[in-house]
Formats: C-alpha cells, structure tokens, sequence
DNA sequence: GTCTATACCTCGATAGAC
DNA sequence: GTCTATCGAGGTATAGAC
C-alpha cells in the first residue's frame, strides 16, 4: 500500500479543470446572450451540468466569474494582434502593420465570439469595481493602437485630414461591432477580412 | 355644487403627463448604464421623483418601459434619416444621399443619447416577446439604407468590390457605436459628421 | 468535488388608504 | 395620482452530508 506506483507524477501543475473551464465558456455564453445580471448561477450550473452549489468550490462568487470572462474577452484578441504585428518583417509599411492588427483584431474577436462579444456587450454595464481593473488593459491596448496611427501619419500614409483618435476609436468600434453581424456560412474568414481592410483603408465609394 | 366654473375645458387631450415622460427618460438613463435586468423599477421611481407602486399608474409593467425605451431610441434616428434624405433636390446624387443619411443617423442617435446607446446596449440581452415587436421596424430601416446603397451601386459610386450588405452591416454597426465614445466637448458636430463621412466615403489611408 | 437544503435578501407587482 | 404595506418568486451564497 505505501509503494504503488505512480506512473506520472501529474504535475502540480493545477491546471484549470475540466469543470472550471466549462463553467466559463458556459457564462459568457449566457453572459452574452442574457447580460449578467439575467444570468443566474443556476443557469449557468444547469448549462455545465453541475448543481448551483458546486460552482462555488471552483470560483468565490459570480463577480469572479464576470472578472475572467471579461479578461479572456480581451486578452484572446491582444494576443493576436501582438502576434501578427511581431511576424512583419522589420521594413514593414505602416499600411502593412494596420493591415495585420487588422487581421488579428478580427481573428482574436470572432474566434472566442462569446467572451468578446459578452465583453463588448456588457462592459457599459458591469459594477464599477470590475470595470477599474480592466480600465488598464484596456488603455494600454488602445496605445498599441494610437502608436500603429502615430508611425502610419509620419510616414504619410495615414490622412492628415481626420483627427487620429477619431480614427482609433471609429476602427476599434466597427471592428468589435462585427462581432454581432459577422456569419461565417457566406463566404471565408479571409474573404471577410480583405473586405473589412479595404473599407477601413479605402473607403466604400468609388474615388471622385 | 352642479354649476362650478369649469374654466378650461382641458382638452381631453391626453397628452404625455410630464411624470410618465420622466420616468421613460431616467428608465432609458438606468438601461444604458446598467442594463435591463440589472435596473429597478426602485431605481426609476426614485430618479423620477416618485415611490414605485406610483409606476403602474402610468405603466402596465417593466416590459411595457422597455418597449417604450426601445422605441424611442430608434423611431429619432429613423425620422432624422428620413428627413434629411426628403429634403434634398430630386436631382442628388447617391453620394450627396449616402452622407444625408449618415448625418441624419448621427444627428438622431447623439440627440437622443440615452434612448439609443440603451437600445443598442441591450438589444442583443432582452426578452424574445420584446425583440420580436422590434425586428419589424429594424428591418424596415435596413431596408431604406439598402435602397440608398443599391442605387449608389447602379450609378456607379459604390465599390463594386464589396458586398452591399457587409457595407451596410460595417457602416450602420460603426455609426451605432459613436455613440459610445462621442465626446461633444472636443469640437463641434459638424466637424464630427464631417470626419466621420469622410473615412466611411474614402477610408482612412493616403491613396496608394 | 459535487450534492441537498436553506438562510437571507431584493425583485416586480398588487391592494387599498388618502 | 401618489402613497404605504406586503405578497410570492427567485436571486446569491453558505453549511454540511456524502
């Protein structure tokens, strides 16, 4: 009884369990869906499979919940972004390097639809503790943003004519709102996001 | 006792009573900034001066707040569109109707700030009886900027590269979130529509 | 790690006085 | 037309068995 074997030795590592995670993936489901506060625990236990009682050995209450729905809302999308922009080749254009947030805004965004989308959506509407803790990663996002506008006006590719916030905060908004609309049955994802660039860089209508 | 002056007739005019009119407006306030669910009819009756029970006398229900809310926030976007492209010359061109639709839609939804960030906000997050009373008159909206759109693209002055209705989605969505970040404080409105017009016509990106 | 049972609270809505 | 008082339902969270 005292030397059996133990094959693995399972790693310390406590990785998130099973259960946890599909908590999770079930909130912002229902998050998105209903907004958070329609959301009861007992749904979302009912939609993991396990009783109300039990979420609670696995988060300390549903503002906890709310707190890791909303990060990986948004730190599924800064990641992408990230990573596109550092695969550029160091002479990259400026028009090159929006391109590729572009991409990767899109691609973080729609691939975890439900914790971007409940993100987008109930962000206006969550109580003001969670919202300071994401205020900052939220700002430093947007200032990887204001530097890709900031590079693009010097270099002259970016129009001068329009105020560069304005430009952030149009783009960002437009792209996020896709969330709600895009349907990936008419047509591919690459389609997609040719079209979203060209609007953004080219406009809709035909030059004068 | 039977013949006391009745001065005004009062007209049996049973127009809005400035009590329901205030409860609507602080309901739309409360819905924007913390959701349907997530507000009381407490809180309503007390930003309206009120006590709670005093709210079924002007309204049936919570719901019955909701439609009303909802209603409003679209019906002034629509009527500022409408207006705006009515009043052109019959001889405009596609272009001159596109940014009078753009502008009426702006002019509409900044105006009604409350009404319309509240109807956006929690569109995706309200009871289906409620969303399906609203689909209609969605539609019916789609519809006018599909028109707009189609024309622009027969005469030749919209992109025949994008779809028409990524188009419409794309710019109706990025429209609808202005509202979210408007900040009249930092120029005038104008100016706003102006830039605003502008990146949706010829994007945001110096012309290769 | 999940269950049942329940404490405590607040909600929308109603009834009836004024 | 607004008030006070209250009902029944359903919420989050906890306690303790298994």
């Amino acid at each position: 009884m005292s030397t059996k074997t133990r094959e693995k030795p399972t790693a310390a590592v406590e990785a998130d369990s099973e259960t946890r995670e599909r908590i999770l993936l079930e909130a912002a489901r229902l998050f998105r869906h209903h907004g958070y506060v329609a959301t009861t625990l007992r749904e979302v236990a009912d939609a993991a499979g396990i009783k109300a009682g039990s979420i609670y050995y696995h988060f300390e209450s549903k503002e906890q919940i709310l707190g890791e729905v909303l990060d990986k809302g948004i730190l599924g999308v800064i990641d992408a972004v990230r990573r596109r922009i550092e695969a550029l080749p160091p002479k990259a254009t400026a028009r090159e390097k929006f391109a590729a947030a572009i991409e990767g805004h899109l691609w973080g965004l729609l691939h975890h639809g439900d914790f971007t989308s409940a993100n987008i959506r109930i962000y206006g509407q969550i109580p003001a503790a969670a919202k300071n803790r994401h205020r900052k990663i939220r700002r430093e996002y947007t200032e990887l943003w204001d530097r890709l506008l900031e590079d693009a006006l010097q270099r002259g590719e970016l129009r001068a004519d329009i105020g560069m916030t304005i430009v952030r905060l149009f783009v960002i908004g437009a792209l996020n709102w896709t969330v709600e609309w895009y349907n990936p049955q008419k047509g591919s994802f690459e389609d997609f996001v040719k079209q979203i660039t060209t609007i953004v860089f080219d406009g809709t209508f035909v030059k004068e």
